[in-house]
DNA sequence: AGTTCCATGTCGCGG
DNA sequence: CCGCGACGTGGAACT
């Protein structure tokens, strides 16, 4: 990785087209080539940057990156207050817990928290449009497909909405209804799956983690 | 801000938790307080962060950085290669061109480039499920919701149809159509919107930034 | 390569 | 402060 810090302007031709008048920044190089100037605030998120795979031309005082879908990122360096490498080695990388994936495997072992009596029929159910993440028999003998979210938003039900288009016309399911199951579910999302009949739960993570904790899965 | 280059491992315990082995990463504290540990790789984002506003506490070997949702991240360290601190100064920021919003602005200006005659009711005009950029009227006496995107994709079909829904049913309202209005549309966009019975139309940027001109404007 | 969908998304604006 | 939608979204998984 390589590491200037120095007096620059930067210009982004691309996707739209940004400036950034001369001032004193951080410029990262990382060793797969992707380029990020970052000022002194701001998060994590660069003021500007260019993601591998790119191309390099590095004429001294002035860097010009360059990828395939031709956008252009060009800085230009004034006074450099420093410049180093460092060498990181290999990264061991992340694990991370709690995630929708995660979310899904515990409701599947549990399915009556969504509602009481509902059992599991399969996970990722497939449709033309896409898998159902779990397909559910209710005690009213229904159908049920729920669509599994960290946070329920519109796009849920879009996405809720598109599956049932499509399994309502299986004739091998009986009367197909949907639910839409997440951590928490924002108003704009109760009042469209409620606009089209669709069901919504509310699950606590922390709950589900402990009704699948090997103690409680004894009764 | 300050910029270390050391050895450590990473723990986040928030909106999920995440833990990464010892390695040598880069550490970077922005005046902000925001901190974010990079490894040689992974685009721009680092591996695990923690935004601003937050509490740092540092006990020399391990850092503990606390926000007030409850999220935490502990960098513990082990050999320090590097450490140093840089003052970047304020940052004069970004200037964007291109975007979304300053097309809505152009569009709201001289609405008659979507259709011959078309007048502008009001910008945002809010409906249950989110608010419709451009609401107009036509010639014929119709009412007109205009979503405006950078890019035509199925997505902003769907949200024009939902509006619609909703825009359907309020009695104070004529008869409402909807119109697509973005710089390029992708044909699948472009089918999905005639099935629909909605028109789109493609404007040019800088086409509609000359008839902003306050040359142009004279006319 | 193209599409779909998740994300500790982040960011900015308006209520 | 929340709610909502755009973003140079980025990134991964799958066709």
């Amino acid at each position: 990785m390589r590491i200037v810090v120095a007096q620059c302007t930067v210009d982004y031709e691309g996707r739209l087209a940004a400036h950034l008048p001369m001032a004193t920044r951080l410029v990262m190089v990382k060793v797969d080539g992707c380029v990020a100037v970052h000022a002194d605030g701001g998060a994590y998120k660069p003021l500007n940057w260019m993601n591998a795979p790119n191309h390099l031309l590095d004429e001294g005082d002035r860097w010009v990156v360059t990828n395939l879908k031709g956008e252009r990122l060009t800085i230009t360096f004034g006074a450099v207050h420093f410049d180093t490498r460092v060498d990181l080695g290999e990264d061991p990388g992340l694990r991370k817990d709690g995630v929708e994936a995660e979310l899904q495997r515990l409701l599947a072992e549990t399915p009556g928290v969504i509602e009481p009596g509902l059992s599991l029929i399969r996970r990722e159910h497939p449709t033309p449009v896409g898998p159902v993440d779990l397909l559910c028999r209710a005690t009213d003998g229904s159908t049920v497909a729920v669509e599994v979210k960290r946070r329920g938003e519109i796009d849920g039900v879009e996405q809720l909405t598109r599956y049932l288009d499509f399994l309502a016309r299986d004739r091998r399911l009986a009367a197909v209804r949907g639910i839409l199951c997440a951590q928490a579910i924002k108003p704009q999302a109760r009042q469209l799956a409620e606009d089209r009949g669709i069901g919504w739960v509310e699950v606590d993570y922390d709950l589900l983690r402990g009704l699948d904790s090997p103690v409680l899965r004894l009764f």
